[in-house]
DNA sequence: AAGATTGTTTTCAT
DNA sequence: AATGAAAACAATCT
């Protein structure tokens, strides 16, 4: 699920139903082999605390109070954070679940494994231990045409790599250069600075929309990539030309060569 | 039934 | 030393 605007629907679930409740106890869910997790004891340090808000670093979620502790959670490609309640069916796939006072819960969901959750003192420290870059949202035009615009690499490669920009992955990586009318394999410091200014003001473009979506992508315009993802289908934004699927940087790009220009 | 999948980390090469 | 590319990871779906 999760790039930032995934990432940034989990955490409003947090703040609209899980926060300044004190915690009774952090359980291990089903079947957490080979998942990540905090042991007992960081689990402890969450009883009888509360989470008073929940904040995003890129694609990575933390939940906690002024003092900590907080929990980071990285979602990996299928995980989900969803606030239940006692009476309810716990969701599928809970891999970890918070119990607070009261009947409410939140679960860590985690289909395919490939999340975790850390208890850690700040927010600031796993983003520092994870050399991830600043969050695509608030970058500014300067610092990603330095990050961004001066790699080597692919546009697209040189988007989704956290440590140069936080959030972005393959869906909005490629919508973002299909609104823009740049192919993703396009190598990045080749572009001239308006056309990464442009990049730059589609990326928060697109962002900002799907975020507003709250994960309805078939909210976004028709226009748009996303709905039309598929080699061969018709490109809705220009008419002429049919999608087309490459692998840039080891994953699948979706593009347009009628009006996506470059390479 | 082989191959792809919204992510991250490690390893290898330049 | 830094940067970039590719493989590995787990599970599920087509």
């Amino acid at each position: 699920m999760p790039e930032l605007p995934e990432a940034e629907a989990n955490r409003r679930r947090i703040e609209a139903s899980c926060l300044n409740r004190t915690i009774k106890a952090v359980r291990l869910g089903n079947d957490t082999d080979h998942v990540d997790l905090p042991d007992a004891q960081a689990r402890a340090r969450l009883e009888g605390r509360q989470f008073t808000e929940a904040r995003r670093h890129g694609k990575a979620i933390f939940a906690g109070s002024k003092s900590g502790p907080w929990i980071a959670v990285s979602l990996g490609m299928t995980g989900s954070l969803r606030p239940f309640d006692a009476a309810d069916v716990r969701p599928d796939h809970a891999r970890l679940v918070v119990e607070f006072e009261g009947d409410r819960r939140l679960a860590f969901r985690c289909p395919r494994k490939l999340g975790w959750v850390e208890v850690v003192d700040d927010p600031a420290d796993y983003v520092a231990a994870r050399n991830l870059g600043l969050d695509a949202m608030e970058i500014d035009v300067d610092a990603f045409a330095n990050r961004v615009g001066g790699s080597r690499g692919a546009i697209k490669s040189a988007l989704m790599d956290q440590k140069k920009l936080a959030g972005i992955g393959n869906l909005w990586s490629d919508e973002t250069l299909f609104r823009t009318g740049i192919r993703p394999d396009r190598v990045a410091s080749d572009l001239p600075r308006d056309r990464i200014d442009a990049v730059f003001e589609e990326m928060r473009r697109v962002l900002a929309a799907v975020a507003e979506t709250d994960m309805d992508y078939s909210r976004l315009p028709d226009a748009w990539l996303i709905a039309h993802r598929d080699a061969g289908a018709q490109c809705r934004h220009c008419g002429k030309g049919r999608i087309e699927k490459a692998k840039v940087g080891g994953r699948s790009a979706y593009y347009c060569p009628a009006h996506q220009s470059g390479a």
